[in-house]
This record gives structure tokens, C-alpha cells and sequence, in this order.
DNA sequence: AAGCCCCAG
DNA sequence: CATTCTGGGGCTT
């Protein structure tokens, strides 16, 4: 999987470069949208998001005036006097709204990964390769834009042209669906990989879809102007990267892999080197329920316990109610807190967590309540976390509070993994078993459904025509005035007896969509033949240009590191490997196989060594605070 | 596991 | 410069 050090044109002769079809879909200033729905009166105003004294995001007619995300309140006024505000500190709407799209486009592929509230990753390689069979000899046109204006996706030799267009039809009707379902515009980015789906689907906005033609990767890449446009390189990676002089995307493509490799460590200098030319081996990772949830409060400066305990009493009675929809039972929690350090540059918190009784909670009717009592429980618990924070003899200066709760009892201690020898209770794992049977499991497959809208539309519906241009004139109207407040309610026919009616909606057909339950469409039998990650890797039903990296995968035998916390090393065939459900599967290549240092695959031993531990960033910093 | 840091939108 | 309100992951202890 590691192919940056091969030969350039090598790099690009290899087919299975671009074997996956990714979808990025990021919803247009979500925030905005999310009140523009609550009020449709909104929509023709400049709207602006305000959380304390910034504006967080606002909507397009806003940013003709020149305001933008993160503006401070006075700059915004001042270029936008007529800039009509909402407060969006409170973020349950955006929550609720986040989780009915994540339940449509649980609908085309269940490899969806979130990012934050208004970004997904699609992994619809599945959907576009049984899409294929049924085209036979036909050509399909494409939909929306494509990157560069001019290219063609047409002579690459692994065949990604077909997936890819199919992949601009599968991504018009998905946002048609978000659009008829939740009155939201999006754009979407379709290309071979993560990272290039999420920088192409920027490149024409708001509302409109855009395709890569997979060999311009590398100058989408190099013409970019900050090495930040790369995800993941934050702040101080962009400040480590200057220090060896690179500045840009193209001096990370030309530096020594050598030279990255002393500063970041092996796996973080490939990771960068690869994105550098518009590589990435990472794969959708399928977002299940949090693993904490949490809220905060910044405020100018709090110095009295009293007014601590009021806020916090606030939060807890928010966290209460979070909670409720999310059905399992927290078991610890943890306060965030900020002191006023004008001496720090970064804002610095302190977290204190605790473990707390089960028992302090109560289902009723499958939601997760505090018993009575237990809210000043909790309060007792968050306080005593505060006192041992803070030192009460002194004075003290608060600019944030928090709280979270960090552990649910539903939760596995073990991983997924583990969980799933042990016992096959996970959430997750049942969420996939569950579809076919109980007896919700549709006539048709997914691929029926894709049949019915993305086929005819192939053969009746005008070449080419954008959606883009339609939607503005068509839906919206009709759809903003239908979300009323109440819509953004969790659906009201909760049907009793379902087996898992106690998750989270998506998991449940009749929740978590209006339409009729045979739309829902997944089946387990398809997910366990079609095994996503040895697809995407070279395999040996599949001819490959790179016959090491196929043997790596192909010939040794499946062999989870050895486990300080398990008690028997598990070691598995293949075929058991194959039988495994796909998210388990992409755990353990995650964890086992990806990447494959190259002085191990060298190495007789099966091992992976775990994590190369990376722990530059920290040396980095602990080395500068001694200068 | 707890607590800190960095990253993302 | 960070600023808000989150959520995920990695590292050290």
C-alpha cells in the first residue's frame, strides 16, 4: 500500500490506485441551513450564526458583504449592518439535523464516516462495481462538474472512468435525497480516495457536485497554496514542516522521505508524503455512536463557586437530555475547564474525570433518564471534580466549563474486536445483522433501489442536466416550509417491540425515515461475500500491476498482534477473516496491516510492532520548551 | 485509565 | 493571533 517509493510513472501505471469510488459530501453553511429551516424567513436575508462574540458561519447572501466564518461580531456589523443574527450556541437542532442525514446516507452504503456535523465519507465501491455489472457495454454521461473544467475521465487503464461516473450519479441522487427529505443543499466530491474526494467537492460551491479525473491528483495537490488545504496538517505540523523548509505542498512532494521520516516518525512522514501526491490508503470508517458526549460554555470570567455551580447545574440539565436520545448509560464523567492564563498563547484546559453510578439513571420508554435525585447526585459528583481542580483558598478566573460523559455501559472495554469473539452482542456488528433478519429486509436490494431512480434516469432523463441549476427553482420552498420545529423532532411512531428499538434511530428502519421501510436496503449475505478490503487492495482473484504488495496480503496468514490484554492469541484464516463483518474486517487491517512498514514486510516475522510510535510532536515540543 | 495535546468542522 | 462548541485520536503517565 505504501507507493510513494516507487517510480512516478510506475505510481501512476498502477491500476488499483483508484479501485475505490468515494463520495465527500459537506453540507452548505450547516448552520445556517439548519435555521434557514426553522425559519423561512431567513433565507433572504444575510444570516449570520453567532456563538458569543463571533460569528461562526453565516449564509451566502452574508458572504457577499465580505463576513465569513469565525468573524468577530463587531468586523461582521460593520461590513453587514443589516446582518440578521440567530445564537447558535446551543447546538441540539444542528445535532438533530446532522443525525437525519447521516440516517439518508446510511440508505446508500453503510460505510459512512462522519466528520463533525456537517461532513461525510461514502465508500460506495460496492454499490458502483454491482452498478457495473448491470451496464454492460454502455457508456454513461456524467453529472455535474468535473476537475480540471476540460478533462475527460476517460483514458486511465483501471476502469475507474465507469465507477467514477456512476459514483456522479450515485452522488446527485444522494443529495436530491437530502434535498427532498431535509430541504438541504450540498456539495459532494467523488474521486478514488478520501482525501481527494473532500478537496475536490470544494471546488465548486455552494450546491454542486464535482468529480476528479484521477490523474490530476497530483496537480490538484501542487496547485494548492498552503501545505494547511491537506487535512490533518493543523497548526503545529504546518510550524514542524517550515522548520525543514517546507512551505508548500509541492516541498513536501519533493522532500526526502528520509528527512520527513527523522521529524514526524515513519507512519506520519508516509501518511504525508503519500498525501502530498494525492495518496491515501485510508479507509471510511463506519461512525457508530459517540464515544463521548459533551458540552461547554465559555464565558468572560467566573470567580465565584457559586456562579460555578449554577453553570454547572445548567449543563447538567443539557447533558440530561442528550443523553435520553442516545440510549446508553454514561458511567463516567469529566469536567473541562479553562483558567485565565494571560501568560499562554493557547488556550489551555484542564479535565477532571470521575466514574459514576449506573444506578442514578432509568429507562423509560427506551430513553436514558435521571432518576429523582440524581441530578443533584451528579451536580455533588462535578462539584467535588471542580474542588480538586481548583484551589479554593486562592482566587480563581474560569473562561470555560464543560462536562462530558466519557463511558457508556453499553460500550465494549475491549473494542469491537474483542467484544465480537467474546460475545456477539456489539451495537454495531447486530446493526448489520439485523437488517435481513427481522423481517424489515426489502424485496429488492440496494441496487434495485439505485436501479429504479439512477438507471431510468440514464435512459430518460436529459444527459447532464444539473441538479444543481434545478434544485434552487424546484423543492426548496415547498420543503423549508414543511420543517416545522416539530420535524426536527425524533419521529413520534416509535414502533414498539422492534429488537433494537432502544439505538439509535438509524438503526431502526421505521425511525429513522419517512418514506416506507422497503427503501431501506442492505443485506447481510452481500456484505459478507463482497469483502470490501481485500477489493481494494490487490487480491488474488484480481491481476495486479504490484505482485509484492498483493503477496504481502495475500499470503500470510491473518495474525493480530500480540495483546498484552488478551489472555490467547487469536489467530485467523482468511476465509474466517472473509466471514468476519466488514467493519470488524476493517478494524483489524486498520490495526494489523496498514501500513506495512517496508522493513517488516521484509522481515520473517508476522508482526507489525504495533504503532511505530510516533511521538515526535511531543519531543518537538518538550525539546522547544527547553530553548 | 486519567489527563494532556493536536486535529477537524 | 485565537475566538465557539463540539468530537476523535494519540501520547505519556
Amino acid at each position: 500500500m505504501l507507493l510513494h517509493h516507487m517510480d512516478q510513472d510506475e505510481l501512476l501505471d498502477t491500476c488499483d490506485l483508484h479501485q475505490r469510488t468515494i463520495i465527500h459530501i459537506d453540507i452548505d453553511c450547516f448552520y445556517a441551513q439548519v435555521e434557514e429551516l426553522r425559519n423561512p424567513l431567513l433565507r433572504t436575508k444575510p444570516l449570520g450564526i453567532q456563538q458569543k462574540n463571533i460569528i461562526v458561519t453565516c449564509n451566502y447572501i452574508a458572504r457577499q458583504f465580505g463576513v465569513h466564518k469565525l468573524m468577530l461580531l463587531s468586523e461582521a456589523k460593520k461590513l453587514c449592518p443589516q446582518l440578521t443574527l440567530v445564537n447558535g450556541e446551543d447546538l441540539t437542532n444542528y445535532r438533530k439535523i446532522s443525525a437525519r442525514i447521516f440516517d439518508i446516507l446510511l440508505m446508500f452504503t453503510p460505510f459512512v464516516e462522519k466528520l463533525g456535523m456537517d461532513e461525510n465519507w461514502l465508500d460506495v465501491t460496492e454499490v458502483v462495481n454491482k452498478k457495473l455489472e448491470e451496464l454492460g457495454d454502455c457508456t454513461p454521461i456524467r453529472e455535474g462538474f468535473i476537475y480540471p473544467e476540460d478533462a475527460s475521465l476517460g483514458s486511465c487503464s483501471c476502469g475507474c472512468e465507469k465507477r467514477l461516473i456512476l459514483g456522479t450519479h450515485l452522488a446527485k441522487e444522494i443529495r436530491s435525497r437530502l434535498h427532498e427529505e431535509l430541504g438541504i443543499t450540498s456539495c459532494a466530491g467523488i474521486a478514488h480516495n478520501k482525501l481527494m474526494a473532500k478537496l475536490i467537492g470544494s471546488k465548486n460551491k455552494p450546491n454542486k457536485q464535482t468529480v476528479l479525473a484521477p490523474k490530476f491528483s497530483q496537480s490538484v495537490l501542487s496547485e494548492m497554496n498552503s501545505i494547511r488545504d491537506i487535512t490533518g496538517i493543523g497548526e503545529k505540523f504546518e510550524k514542524m514542516l517550515n522548520e525543514i523548509d517546507v512551505k508548500s505542498v509541492r516541498d513536501l512532494q519533493l522532500i526526502e522521505l528520509d528527512k520527513l521520516k527523522r521529524v514526524f516518525g515513519y507512519d506520519q512522514a508516509t501518511k504525508l508524503k503519500d498525501f502530498s501526491f494525492g495518496i491515501d490508503n485510508t479507509l471510511v470508517k463506519t461512525s457508530g455512536k459517540p464515544k463521548s458526549i459533551s458540552l461547554e460554555d465559555a464565558c468572560k470570567s467566573i470567580s465565584l463557586r457559586a456562579e460555578v455551580e449554577e453553570k454547572f447545574r445548567v449543563l447538567v440539565t443539557r447533558l440530561a437530555l442528550l443523553i435520553a436520545d442516545d440510549g446508553r448509560i454514561p458511567i463516567s464523567i469529566k469536567i473541562i475547564l479553562r483558567k485565565f492564563d494571560g501568560t499562554k498563547r493557547v488556550s489551555h484546559r484542564e479535565t477532571k474525570q470521575a466514574n459514576i453510578q449506573p444506578t442514578i439513571f432509568k429507562e423509560v420508554d427506551g430513553k436514558i433518564q435521571l432518576v429523582d435525585g440524581g441530578q443533584q447526585i451528579l451536580l455533588d459528583v462535578v462539584m467535588k471534580l471542580f474542588e480538586k481542580t481548583i484551589d479554593m483558598k486562592k482566587s480563581f478566573n474560569i473562561t470555560l466549563l464543560g462536562l462530558a460523559f466519557t463511558k457508556f455501559q453499553q460500550q465494549n472495554k475491549g473494542g469491537r474486536i474483542a467484544n465480537y469473539f467474546i460475545k456477539k452482542s456489539d451495537i454495531e456488528v447486530q446493526s448489520i445483522t439485523s437488517f435481513s433478519s427481522d423481517g424489515y429486509s426489502p424485496n429488492g436490494s440496494m441496487m434495485d433501489t439505485h436501479n429504479r431512480h439512477g438507471m431510468s434516469r440514464l435512459s430518460s432523463s436529459p444527459m447532464g442536466m444539473d441538479l444543481d441549476a434545478a434544485s434552487d427553482t424546484t423543492s426548496i420552498a415547498s420543503c423549508s416550509s414543511d420543517v416545522s420545529e416539530s420535524d426536527l423532532e425524533p419521529s413520534p411512531k416509535k414502533k414498539r417491540g422492534f429488537p433494537f428499538a432502544k439505538r439509535r434511530s438509524h438503526l431502526n428502519p421505521i425511525d429513522c425515515y419517512d418514506a416506507s421501510p422497503s427503501k431501506l436496503s442492505c443485506r447481510v449475505g452481500d456484505l459478507r461475500l463482497n469483502s470490501r478490503e481485500f477489493d481494494s487492495v490487490p487480491s488474488t482473484s484480481t491481476p495486479t500491476h504490484s505482485p509484492s504488495i498483493a503477496k504481502q496480503f495475500n499470503a500470510q496468514p491473518i495474525t493480530p498482534p500480540t495483546s498484552s490484554t488478551q489472555n490467547e492469541p487469536v489467530v485467523l484464516s482468511k476465509e474466517t477473516f472473509k466471514e468476519l463483518p466488514l467493519d470488524v474486517q476493517q478494524e483489524l487491517l486498520e490495526t494489523w496491516c496498514l501500513p506495512i512498514p517496508k522493513s517488516l514486510a521484509q522481515a520473517t516475522s508476522t508482526q507489525t510492532s504495533g504503532k511505530a510510535k510516533s511521538n515526535t510532536l511531543h519531543r518537538y515540543f518538550i525539546a522547544n520548551k527547553q530553548t
